[in-house]
DNA sequence: GCCAACGTTGGC
DNA sequence: GCCAACGTTGGC
């Protein structure tokens, strides 16, 4: 069992959209350590942070897990997406997505908070110029962010 | 909108 | 295999 934080655009997906949704494939990763992660490291049932980017509010917004390994993301089969890849083939498909679900919505846990938490300053998302949107979570750092986001902001 | 940081591409 | 140029991410 091990533990993720997955970045999403709220303005794409949300906690809200994610939870109105049965199921989310992830697809649209376009970065290949992030792709490795979910092909190779991921498992059903490990714990997801989910986190709000590129937005006014940066931070986590709730928590899902897993619930599929690794498969095809079908969107770099398709010329009309914007996460076409020409490159990509059905015999040898470059890029995976595994299927989120969305456990519940939290209060928002934002960036200087997280920052002010010295338990949280090895997070990799924290770090700066960190891009990557699936980062690996350690055990001691769920457990310190489950804490925080049941604490009163 | 700015810009720092990072990843990818492609010429050599 | 190097590295400059370019594109993207994402906080501010």
């Amino acid at each position: 069992m091990q533990y993720w934080l997955m970045k999403s655009e709220p303005g794409e997906v949300s906690i809200d959209d994610a939870l109105a949704a049965k199921t989310n494939p992830w697809f649209g990763v376009r970065n290949y350590q992030a792709r490795n992660f979910m092909r190779d490291n991921m498992r059903v049932g490990d714990g997801v942070v989910f986190y709000h980017s590129s937005c006014a509010e940066p931070g986590v917004a709730g928590i899902a897990e897993v619930v599929s390994t690794a498969y095809p993301d079908d969107t770099q089969f398709d010329a009309a997406s914007k996460y076409f890849d020409p490159k990509a083939t059905a015999e040898n498909p470059r890029w995976m997505m595994v299927d989120i679900k969305a456990i519940r919505k939290t209060r928002l846990l934002g960036l200087p908070e997280m920052r002010a938490c010295e338990a949280l300053s090895d997070m990799v998302v924290l770090k700066k110029g960190s891009r990557l949107s699936i980062n690996p979570v350690t055990a001691a750092e769920w457990k310190v962010v489950m804490r925080l986001l049941d604490k009163k902001a």
